[in-house]
RNA sequence: GUGGCGUUAGCUCAGUCGGUAGAGCAUUGGGUUGUGGUCCCAAGGGUCAUCGGUUCGAAUCCGAUACGCCACCCCA
């Protein structure tokens, strides 16, 4: 029969690369209590109509890369979540989480693009995303930053650059719109295809084009500072000030354009060049006029979402001495090793018996000889070996033999075996 | 989705001009009736990605497909 294999871009996290997720994962809880963020958790299904509404029609992730399917017994279009954002506003509304005040959230999981795989972009992968509803000042961008900064700290990262824009509000991007329409239709034979496709549905992409034959062009375009008014203005600078305070570096980037369209306000990108073409780590902004476009009462929105494949990757590049700490905590303290039938059964209760005493054990099982059994211990990598054959079981003792350090063997009693294991 | 490169043992890779496959590491066993990590010996392990074509004969040449990598595109 032929063997069955994942599906394209979907991908197995085998033990030893898992372990370096979990140390991501322990890092990222502990650091999100530290700013009092609380998890919620959202289906992975949800009304494709959603993300339409909230990534927009003319995105290519709504375009091109959603998995859409027909759920045929009760005949709706139903999607696999592409990002977080979107599900968390429609829960917050749903569930009427801002009549309780402002609210600062996070979650993690799967999501799913229909993309060309490659490093760093798998068709399903995995966000760390962290939101704050009901907040409308600069404090909270700066936050989002400013803990981010810790976050690659805590992970023993470096080289990971911040850059940050301002998309000022609607009525700007509106109006900075129509004069970039109007401005790109007059040269509209020096647009590229893309471009030409992008002019009407979302030509402020057309800004981030790599394209060095419109260099030129882009660099003459209107810029959207020109209409930027004084609320925008200050809150850009709140953000700039707070992080200048707090000695979070940054550079700014007018071309910096998300590319979900619910972005207002600030956005940024902490970006790496260790990890080829997919250097974003992280990125995200402020979605102030996202509640109202999902049908909830207005409220504003600030966040961003971390690449977990992205920084796991950084972090196997980089081997920080935080990441190769929590890959040797993950080894047990003890492998216990038998012989004999009787020992066998005796071995089974004392490592209980270890592992009430909070030592992390693993027993010995599927027999082989007491060589072999010995070199799965050394395998193991485990600290001491525990031995229970005929002799020790006749003294009521076990032999306790250091595989890690300098020391003898020595046979005690498993009271005192534990005493000499917790050292 | 487009282009380039690749796919041989569990892993990393060699394989000459087309003549039916090899190394290192890993695994298992032994050297030691109860002692790992060093050393020595031995063994197991292959649909040469898949399907088709050319040929007396294909891992080797050609085509398609699948998967991977790199870049574009896009994004976390």
């Amino acid at each position: 029969m032929k063997a069955l294999q994942a599906v394209r871009g979907m991908n197995d996290v085998l033990p030893q690369d898992a372990a370096l997720w979990e140390f991501f994962e322990d890092s990222v809880r502990d650091w999100l209590r530290a700013y009092g963020y609380r998890n919620i958790r959202m289906p992975l299904v949800e009304p494709t109509a959603l993300f339409v509404r909230s990534i927009g029609e003319a995105t290519d992730i709504v375009e091109k890369e959603m998995y859409t399917f027909q759920d045929s017994l009760n005949n709706e279009s139903l999607t696999l979540r592409p990002e977080g954002t979107a599900s968390c506003v429609r829960a917050a509304i749903e569930h009427s989480l801002l009549h309780q005040g402002a609210q600062r959230l996070w979650y993690g999981g799967a999501m799913f693009r229909h993309e060309r795989p490659q490093k760093g972009r798998y068709r399903q992968f995995h966000q760390i995303g962290v939101e704050a509803f009901g907040l409308p000042g600069p404090d909270i961008d700066a936050e989002h930053l400013i803990m981010t900064a810790r976050l690659w700290r805590l992970l023993g990262l470096s080289g990971i650059r911040l850059e940050l824009n301002s998309l000022a509000d609607s009525a700007a991007r509106a109006a900075h719109r129509q004069r970039l329409i109007a401005f790109f239709e007059q040269h509209r034979d020096q647009l590229d295809g893309d471009a030409q496709r992008r002019l009407h549905s979302n030509p402020l992409r057309i800004l981030d084009s790599k394209n060095p034959h419109m260099q030129p062009l882009i660099e003459a375009a209107p810029q959207l500072n020109e209409h930027m008014d004084d609320a925008a203005r200050a809150h850009f600078h709140g953000v700039c000030a707070t992080l200048d305070r707090a000695g979070v570096a940054y550079s700014i980037n007018p071309r910096l354009v998300r590319g979900l369209d619910y972005y207002n306000y600030t956005v940024f990108e902490w970006v790496t060049d260790a990890l080829g073409a997919q250097g974003t780590v992280c990125a995200g902004g402020r979605y102030d006029g996202l509640f109202e476009q999902l049908g909830g009462k207005p409220a504003p929105g600030c966040g961003f979402a971390m690449g977990v494949e992205r920084l796991v990757a950084l972090l196997q590049v980089q081997a920080s001495p935080a990441s190769q700490h929590a890959a040797e905590a993950q080894q047990p303290d003890v492998y216990v090793l038998h012989q004999g039938d009787a020992a066998a059964m005796e071995a089974a209760r004392a490592a209980e018996e270890l592992r009430d005493a909070q030592l992390r054990v693993v027993l010995h099982c599927g027999g082989g000889s007491f060589k072999s059994q010995m070199k799965r211990a050394d395998a193991s990598g485990a600290r001491f070996a525990v031995i229970l054959g005929e002799e020790e079981l006749v003294r009521k003792e076990v032999s306790v033999k250091p595989l890690r350090a300098q020391g003898v063997q020595t046979s005690v009693p498993l009271k005192e075996a534990i005493e000499l294991i917790r050292g």
